[in-house]
DNA sequence: TGTACATCAGTGAACGCGCGTTCACTGATGTAC
DNA sequence: TGTACATCAGTGAACGCGCGTTCACTGATGTAC
């Protein structure tokens, strides 16, 4: 109960205090001195753990890709096997995980890819999301589950086409089973 | 040379000094008071044409979609003729002119397509961009150029994906030649 | 076990800022007769 | 053609705000001897 001169974690509890903050209300209106007040604690009290506010802002950046890569990951999991109906289902669901995670957490997506994130060389490309998706792909051409020639540039493809749905979803211009009808279509389209 | 109490086209000055100031600095970081500044006229002028700072957020945006409609109509007038290959030509102009819109105008683009000019009903579903690309896809279609089956979802899957890879280059996430292997990707996996 | 001291992690007051917006006002313009 | 008046489009001062960040400080903790 006493609240003690030393705070012990502060460094993560504002990093979690500032992820409820950014889901609830996105990160252009998350400020320090909030976070600060929310625990009861000093607003310089940051300074002791983070440099400024946007290195706040990458750590929970850094939590959303990680909670996105986690939901990719409970995808695999929940469709192992060595099967062809497998692995399409794995790849579909990959996409599926991607546009519910932004779907669900859009104050996340757009922090994850947004500029603030971005400049923290906290690219997707070199960390799991994108190495799943390339993993997913490699393994549907060599079951030759692939239209001919159609795996050179389908990672750009598919990444791309599955951020800009779900970006378009969230911003209100696709409806959300827009996300669906990408999954089909690309099947339809790519593979086999 | 004398400024007259009265500016005469003041709206229209505000919007077009806006429109700069989100080209240059985004539109996160545009002011009316800034705006205001340079037109030499006091903060408070805008609220004699504008509602608040959103309206003329708004009115930028306009502006910005606009922009783009004009750069895939001037593609479309490059390219006239009722020839297969000028319709191929069309449809690959669309594309590459979306992404080049975002990667010379990112700040533009961003707000286009963001939550504010969202709120705005401002869709450009139904407005010029969206309509050219279902125009240019009803065509390779009708042409017999289009894979068996494909045209079903394919608006969505283009717009999606020219989307998601011009938003992904424009943050840093893809190297701008991923808008040319899109092109290519796309051609090859639904056209024949 | 006790003591001196360095270091860590807080406090709280203040700086300095720019912002959107409101308000009572006034100069300029246009219109009706 | 002249005059009275309504309306339009500005002014400029002020309100009230929250913000990021700095700074000198101090209480708590850990370590060496």
């Amino acid at each position: 109960m006493s609240r003690s001169y030393h705070h012990g974690a502060l460094a993560e509890a504002m990093v979690e205090q500032a992820l409820n903050a950014v889901r609830e209300h996105g990160a252009d209106h998350v400020s320090l001195r909030a976070i600060a007040q929310a625990l009861d604690v000093s607003p310089s009290a940051a300074y002791n753990h983070f440099s400024d506010k946007d290195a706040v802002l990458v750590a929970v950046g850094r939590c959303g890709l990680a909670a996105l890569d986690e939901r990719m990951a409970r995808v695999l999991a929940a469709h192992p096997g060595d099967s062809d109906e497998a692995a399409r289902a794995r790849f579909a669901g990959l996409g599926r995980a991607y546009i519910a995670f932004a779907v669900e957490e859009p104050n996340l997506f757009r922090l994850v890819f947004g500029p603030i994130c971005a400049e923290a060389d906290m690219g997707p490309e070199s960390s799991g999301p994108y190495v799943k998706l390339v993993d997913a792909l490699d393994d549907l051409d060599t079951r030759g589950l692939l239209v001919a020639g159609a795996r050179d540039g389908l990672d750009v493809i598919v990444w791309g086409a599955s951020h800009g749905i779900a970006s378009l979803i969230i911003e209100g211009y696709l409806p959300r089973e827009a996300g669906d009808a990408l999954i089909a279509s690309m099947d339809r389209l790519a593979l086999r």
